[in-house]
DNA sequence: AATGAAACCGCAAAATC
DNA sequence: GATTTTGCGGTTTCATT
């Protein structure tokens, strides 16, 4: 079984476009084509029908998190505390900024946060302020230091 | 008390450049300018000040899952089978190019990692593989749905 | 679906305030 | 540190194949 890499009807040059946007996301159509071998129109072409896809859903500026004021990131996991309460939790958290991410999960929780703030305190209020939201009791697991993150898949 | 925001000794203006950035990442500098009320080229320069700073650390596109054909994400916690062995995890795991984030935590695991593959069999041999590579046992949360991901934090 | 030409716009220096 | 100018290069569209 040689299943390496991932297999979809996506054309081998769209592959190369994604993973070089994936890693320089401002890269120029000009040094684009240079690089997966198409004319500067091509590229431009094919980039315009990869947005229109949804197979590629914006740009972002990587942002260093020390550097703007919240060096802090930490993982929390959710249980509700009425299981029978609708599950909008999503909804009542999504105006906490301090929230970067939230997945709906398989396990013992039902769902994952993964959040940013400046410091323990501020973590504290925030998990205070989850779990007045939420109605929800949390298991906070802190990152003590990121070896790697954000890396490009292989296209 | 009222610690809303987070507090450094960041300007204005550069937040409001790395804020329009975070959503934005291939937003002109003649686009930038006019939203922060900045000439292009003192844009231009705050810009490439942030990035020799290491505030702003590159540029990505954000890719759909779903269209490369890794629709299947998941987080993997670890903890090592030998608590004695050296602490060199990042090291033997940074070649499974399914791995998108190491996080190294404080709580009952030692590492967390968030990887995104083809299938439940994908996952299935990524997870011998972690466990060849690392000499550690795991513990799995598939994601059911990601109501939000990757949000701008309210810099 | 890719190409090359052409018009337009944005980039990135300079000098200047 | 911000602005204006200016040459250069990138973007975008169109006609063509």
């Amino acid at each position: 079984m040689s299943e390496r890499g991932p297999q979809t009807d996506l054309e081998p040059t769209d592959r190369a476009i994604l993973r070089e946007l994936a890693s320089n996301g401002r890269c120029s159509f000009t040094d684009l084509g240079e690089r997966v071998g198409l004319s500067v129109s091509a590229v431009h072409q094919r980039v315009r029908r990869l947005e229109q896809r949804g197979a590629l859903r914006g740009y972002s500026a990587r942002i260093d998190g020390e550097s703007i004021g919240l060096p802090l990131t930490a993982f929390i996991s959710l249980t509700p505390t009425d299981p029978a309460a609708p599950d909008d939790y999503p909804q009542r958290l999504q105006h906490l900024s301090e929230i970067e991410s939230c997945y709906s999960v398989a396990g013992d929780e039902s769902y994952i946060l993964q959040v940013r703030v400046a410091s323990p305190l501020a973590l504290e209020e925030l998990l205070r302020r989850i779990r007045e939201a939420a109605q929800v009791s949390t298991r906070t697991t802190v990152v003590l230091s990121t070896p790697f993150e954000n890396r490009v898949p292989e296209i």
